[in-house]
DNA sequence: GGGAAAAAGATTGTTGACAATACACTGCTT
DNA sequence: AAGCAGTGTATTGTCAACAATCTTTTTCCC
């Protein structure tokens, strides 16, 4: 006899798994997990682990894989595993080549579409960047910086821009180096973006398409002039070897099975 | 006891699985039977049907529906199976506005960096593409077309720039009215050829990605200056409801399994 | 004591079975 | 005859077990 409990049961979980297949739930939660670094760079994913600990099987643990493989965040080799992918100095900047490219051709458009709502919530958006800028407050600038170039994408109506260039942004979340290179840089990168927003409230395509395409080489320029202790070790494995085997694979059986039931739960809420 | 006939067996088929996945070769040949039409545009794909044809279980080929919709040549329906992407006016649109950038973007560093040697094979295919063109061969200059903006892209030395178009191409692919769209503009069509390429040879960053762009933008526009009845049935659908169930859901049995082995062995060979 | 071979263990690749959902069909009611 | 409920079948979602491969450890030999 099936639910014959006194307390209802889950019933919001239930709503859930209706519109959502597992596969997307894993995927979804290992994305995450990769964006937000609880996954590092270079590490193996344990797929009887991964189902574990998010109580699931390994089947839709795999399927996620093979999705996750193809958005740029994991690299599958076979019969060793799969690891949250490593960018290189190169692959960097192939695609800070390209998300300039993105820009220009957003700038270009939304200078001719631009709506005065859109506007005003892009300089309210500009005005916090100022200020995390003059508090030399790099954590709080970095959201900031990535929701305003996300919607200025966003606002180009183009959906398979968008979702190219969210593709790509994730993608270079996974190359560490960036994140900091911004560091003494905000006062200049806020400047631009001041500046961006005035070509593109101007109309002028040209002007803003060209404002956008050289902020974003910029920034690549500055992810290459990075102090060298910082570029030496990214993400802090020893600077031996390396590029053949991706981690040491070390092996962490007990962080790897944490608190069974648990995470499964956050899976099925988030 | 296992494999004791006396035919020895399949050795490089052995030596295929060594390498490759299950996964990766049911992914390669479904993207190949969609790319070539073999499986029409809103078709459901049948997990056990194709697991049989191809010889596997059911596992593999769902992990392949999972990485190509990421890829984009099929969408998954929540308890309703997958089916081959159709790509709607407004997405080709979308796709050849990016496709615009993209071609620009290669146009700019190609004039930069071109070699004598890539540059004579170019002008060989585009001799090839003025031959089809003189003989109105639709057939033949497609190909051709492909292999020549493929060429450029893949020459501009951007790794993932390459990978991004030739996924956007693929997905074009799916828009079956923009391979009619050109039937007769061929001739206007190769001109913009011949003069995209004197413009990189002349090592001029502007002008090559200008015509470039432009070549891009004008096959769009060709798109859309089709003769009525071609676009009023782009695959022989009904011309009833659509937009919510994909396609009717007839069911073909016998069509969904043929051959058992036959099909198995050529996806192993592939 | 060091290194190579062999065994043990762990992890991935693959399969078949079970459960849940959606679709198609039959028969009933109006 | 048309619409609807109920039933049956087909198909997808999920899981657990088996097989193959790789990694680690042990053991043996020099």
């Amino acid at each position: 006899m099936p639910q014959t409990e006194v307390c209802a049961g889950p019933p919001e979980s239930v709503q859930l798994l209706k519109s959502h297949t597992l596969t997307m739930l894993v995927q979804r939660e290992l994305e995450r997990m990769i964006l937000a670094g609880e996954i590092a760079v270079g590490e193996k994913l344990n797929e009887v682990a991964i189902a574990a600990a998010l109580g699931v099987s390994r089947g839709p643990v795999r399927e996620s894989f093979r999705a996750l493989e193809e958005t740029g965040l994991v690299r599958i080799e076979k019969n060793r595993g799969v690891f949250v992918r490593e960018i290189s100095v190169a692959e960097a900047d192939d695609i800070y080549e390209i998300r300039a490219a993105f820009d220009q051709m957003a700038g270009r458009k939304l200078a001719l579409s631009i709506t005065p709502a859109q506007l005003v919530g892009l300089r309210a958006l500009l005005r916090s960047m100022e200020a995390a800028t003059q508090a030399k407050d790099l954590e709080r600038y970095h959201p900031l910086n990535l929701r305003f170039h996300d919607s200025l994408v966003a606002y180009a109506n183009n959906p398979k821009l968008l979702q190219m260039y969210r593709r790509l942004v994730n993608e270079l979340s996974l190359y560490r180096r960036h994140t900091l290179a911004q560091r003494d840089r905000l006062p200049t990168s806020t400047q631009e973006h001041k500046r961006i927003l005035d070509a593109i409230a101007s109309g002028d395509p040209d002007a803003a398409g060209r404002k956008l395409h050289d902020h974003a080489m910029a920034s690549r320029a500055r992810m290459h002039t990075l102090p060298a202790a910082a570029a030496a070790q990214p993400t802090g494995v020893e600077p031996d070897d390396a590029e053949d085997r991706p981690a040491p694979l070390r092996k962490r059986r007990a962080t790897a099975t944490p608190a069974r039931g648990r995470i499964a739960e956050r899976v099925i809420k988030a």
